[in-house]
DNA sequence: GACATGCAAGAGCACTGCTCTCGTTGTGGC
DNA sequence: GCCACAACGAGAGCAGTGCTCTTGCATGTC
């Protein structure tokens, strides 16, 4: 019993090890590390690793669930330490895009194209959200204290189809709110892939994080903070 | 001498075979397309296809410049037939769109994450800006007709930086107005990727497009645009 | 103690990018 | 018109890949 425990424990340490030495490979070969370099490192044969991971698109999955784990958790954690929407909203940006220019092959795992030929399974969707909600909610909080501009509401088909997802997430919430949101949701994160993915080069080299502040204010804004 | 042109015109043919074959292999492998498999398409050994590109980067390189061109020219043909600055916006956003959900893997290539190892080379900065100096140039010139909400001009040191930035593509436009194109130009590139990689999975399904356009709007708003 | 299970190793398959060599063929200078 | 030269295609070969299968060993269970 205590042995099965044992076992159950060696196995669980070795999962970890492997994503840990793989996390470093990813760091230098992105998304098509190798498994067999992974085991190498480990001192252990390529095939004793699939005993751990069926197959190194399994592998890939447990590291973007982690990874969408680590993002959700910093920025979480960011925004605790904040007392009202704007600083909550910075605080959380901000702390995404240092986790992510820390990590940036993560980060490109978890928002960039994707693996051809992967499908991300359904374990990835939960974690994936965490962020995107994280930022709902504090768009939420603050329509609920009044500090959200007033705008007209969604019309067009695609408003009918937001509105049950608005209503499941955050109850009370416009589902105009929640599009504007979305909208700064989605330049926040092109913001980040674009300074990761080397697209400022020439351009912004010094003042990124002031550049990304002023980017993180004007999607506070497109998201009806008021500053 | 014409016999000089036939062996420079069978390359370039050839060259333009090959990147046409490696492009639909593209769409299934993505970005780890394989050498060796387009050359076997072609029918030909896959060490000829080095006499035409010194590597698999280098094909890459190609299709990455072709891909920038193709979205570049497709969203200013669109935006030449519109004549006022929002509709501008809007038929260069949706002909970008259409294009990447046309050709998933060459956006992907292009805005996606950087294939591992691989360093773009100075022949793509020049394409790579094509569409983001078409968005700038829309709103520089609905600047100069005034239909730009005027606003505080741009504060910290990123400022200094984007001035002379702003100068030189787009005289006699405050940097903040630039400032908030790339913020508008990142949200769009944002909607685009996040649709194309799988991420509005379970939320928009049907009326992509009208999200789009709402999107776009947002966008428009953010970079001044007077509705 | 006998049995069964979990694990690691090694060989092997089909594939990859890339290099080198070796004939062939088209091309510019004389 | 000829000839040296450069461009070209094919094939073999190297080191590496993901993944499978078989074998042997150690460990936990009855």
């Amino acid at each position: 019993m205590s042995a099965a425990n044992l076992r159950a424990r060696v196995r669980a340490e070795m999962t970890e090890e492997i994503k840990s030495v793989a996390r470093r490979h990813l760091a230098t070969d992105g998304a098509n590390l190798s498994l067999r370099a992974v085991a190498r490192d480990l001192g252990m044969a390529s095939s004793a690793v699939y005993r751990y991971f069926a197959s190194r698109d399994d592998l890939l999955t447990a590291l973007i669930i982690d990874a969408y784990d680590a993002v959700g958790e910093t920025a979480e954690q960011a925004a605790a330490g904040a007392d009202n929407p704007l600083e909550k909203w910075l605080a959380a940006g901000h702390a995404a895009r240092e986790w992510a220019v820390a990590n940036p092959h993560e980060w490109a795992l978890i928002y960039g194209s994707p693996v051809p030929g992967y499908a991300a399974p359904q374990d990835t969707v939960v974690p994936a959200t965490r962020v995107m909600l994280l930022l709902g909610r504090t768009i939420a909080e603050a329509y609920e204290s009044g500090v959200i501009v007033e705008r007209p509401p969604l019309t067009g088909r695609f408003a009918e189809e937001l509105a049950p997802i608005a209503a499941a997430y955050h109850p009370g919430v416009p589902p105009r709110v929640i599009a504007d949101t979305i909208a700064a949701f989605f330049q926040i994160c092109g913001a980040i892939s674009f300074e990761l993915f080397g697209q400022l080069k020439n351009s912004i080299e010094e003042d990124r994080r002031g550049f990304f502040d002023y980017q993180l204010r004007a999607a506070a804004t497109l998201a009806g903070l008021t500053l």
